[in-house]
DNA sequence: CTTCATGCAAAACATTTGCAGCTGG
DNA sequence: CCAGCTGCAAATGTTTTGCATGAAG
């Protein structure tokens, strides 16, 4: 699942990170150097980084960007259907900037690691919804919960 | 979908109701007059509400109970599998009581109505989870958004 | 230049917690 | 009786907001 050459992924977050930035451009939203950091952290994050992770690491490379940006960018790319939001029950949120739109996640509950595993259709299921009842189908979340494979054998 | 006579609800109530208090005996949980409020309320509820919703009907019957009662009584049916928490990204929880097990929702993002579709086999999804990745499938959670045949209409 | 973005700190919220006093079993 | 509950109020933690300053276009 989702096993790639480095250098295919290097070209799927310089792809992910024009893609956001046109999409900047063409609302004519601002390219500060922040929004530019945010950007670059989110589209190269291979996993699913929470705020304060993104933060952290925006930090690194440029230290005065504040948390409330961090929020305003996420917000911002979220709204422009560039990052996936995924908040859980407990509060914690985390984004997704590599795949923006629904699909599937399995969470381990021990180690909370998220992977996406490549499912055939839910797409049938998104069709028998609209028969049985009537709603139009905008978007979707399909979320497992279990144990990872790791934590099954340290269990 | 979910079209029931009202006997027929009522009878399921008052088994869900019963599935609780027995749940709680057999852990030696007291039954508290608050509790036994919440109890009501959550099993009689046909929609999905959320915590403040509980708390004001709670106290149209036992008016001294307050909020955080409310919250550990919640919480501790939860702990106990008696009740399904849906937690959304924007903040909101809510409750199910009548279903205490994962199914799928549909979520109206204009009303906000909520509504559970009969849908077949989202089981052999979890088998093919299980084919690709090796995770142990613990529980899962499905959500459709979308608009409703009536907010369509008025749309 | 003008408008939008930033950073700070305060506000807003839902949920949780500590604790003294009450009460179910 | 006394462990477990309750109610209150204060704490928590994350996300949002108001506003003065700064910089993108």
């Amino acid at each position: 699942m989702a096993k790639e050459s480095p250098t295919k992924h290097r070209e799927q977050v310089a792809s992910r990170l024009e893609q956001m930035i046109s999409r900047l451009r063409e609302r004519s939203y601002r390219l500060t150097p922040q929004r530019m950091a945010v950007l670059e952290i989110i589209a190269s994050s291979e996993g699913h980084p929470t705020v304060a992770e993104v933060y952290e690491k925006v930090r690194a490379t440029f230290p005065t960007t504040s948390l409330a940006t961090v929020y305003k960018t996420v917000i911002l790319l979220k709204e422009l259907g560039e990052v996936l939001e995924l908040g859980f029950p407990d509060g914690s949120n985390r984004y997704d900037g590599s795949r923006p739109f629904p699909h599937p996640h399995i969470i381990c509950t021990r180690c909370r690691h998220i992977m996406d595993p490549e499912l055939s259709s839910i797409d049938h299921l998104s069709e028998e919804i609209v028969e049985k009842t009537g709603y139009t189908i905008q978007h979707h979340r399909l979320d497992f919960f279990g144990l990872c494979p790791s934590c099954r054998a340290r269990a």
